[in-house]
DNA sequence: GTCTATAGGAAGATAGAC
DNA sequence: GTCTATCTTCCTATAGAC
């Protein structure tokens, strides 16, 4: 990957968290790279691409993320809240690349849009998994597999919407909390 | 309020939330509603007006149930799970309108924002207030209190994303769960 | 209230020079 | 690799007739 390239991605990340997808251009694009939209085009297939592109790297990074995160632990309560110090850290972390999955699924259509949904529906089963599992060993309680594992995901990724580098906590100290937070949520009380 | 104007709103409402704001042109409002794009100008006064107007409608409901919600309860448990319930159930049968609050707040300006960051922030006071009453009383337990109702806050407008009408789940066997897995997050062991 | 017509500009993307 | 110039299409919004 070339350095421009990096740039631009960098800049469209922003540009379309900050704005939305459809209200960037590639002129406010190419303006804040320095170059002008034609130069752009040089790096850039389209702009409905270098949304993919963005949406693809964060999704894939959560993604290893998790799965590293879980090779050593056969606890399920361990592996649930490192599932959540992940999902938490990477939400506050990648905060803009979070917002743009979360906001911009919609503006991809065909096989881009399948293709992330798959990606999506790779990265739940690793929570549903767990969650069940912890279930099966009685550690864990709760009605529904499926909700409680959106209601356990949703609240980490609200992180995105709310987390401002510089404040009262850093984000390791928010994905302790976290942990405590969900775990209690659906942990069998002893 | 005339006829018109709420078919308007509700054809807005649909292509905002499906597509985006910037993404939904008023040609777009005016097809579906079988009207000119000037027609249209006859009702609404821009399209920047139009989606503030429906921002403003759906937090106005959500703030008006929340607050009837609690008058009757004194008991934090109790106002904390009738604040899930009220949550959920919104977020579940005003979905549109909950998405396009979410995510299109960034597309307002000026005034406008100021406007809908302060009813966002009344809202949230709501939560606030009892998360804190609970800790007093002896009833909730975590580290801090704005990191626990954005948590549970989060959690629950989550639903928003993913409830689908006609699932496995109605809406109100989904509050049901919320209220439970809610709780659980905070509740003091006996 | 609803229409046709249009102003005035910005959008994504490309051609071709250097 | 980067530029200027431009094609074509779409956008929000308005003017003025009926």
């Amino acid at each position: 990957m070339e350095i421009t390239e990096d740039i631009i991605i960098k800049v469209a990340l922003r540009l379309f968290s900050k704005k939305g997808y459809a209200a960037t251009s590639i002129r406010d694009i190419a303006s804040e790279t320095n170059l002008t939209s034609s130069a752009l085009y040089y790096y850039v297939e389209s702009k409905k691409h270098l949304l993919l592109k963005i949406i693809e790297k964060g999704l894939n990074k959560l993604i290893m993320d998790a799965k590293n995160g879980l090779i050593h632990l056969r606890d399920p309560k361990d592996q649930l809240k490192e599932l959540i110090r992940i999902h938490v850290i990477n939400h506050g972390q990648e905060q803009l690349a979070a917002l743009v999955i979360d906001t911009e699924y919609r503006s991809l259509d065909g096989e881009d849009r399948q293709k992330i949904r798959d990606m999506r529906r790779e990265y739940e089963e690793i929570w549903l998994e767990v969650l069940r599992q912890g279930k099966n060993e009685g550690v864990f309680t709760y009605e529904d597999v499926r909700l409680a594992t959106y209601a356990l995901m949703e609240m980490c990724t609200g992180v995105a919407h709310w987390y401002v580098e510089g404040g009262r906590f850093t984000i390791e100290e928010i994905a302790n909390q976290y942990k405590e937070l969900g775990y209690r949520m659906v942990a069998s009380l002893k």
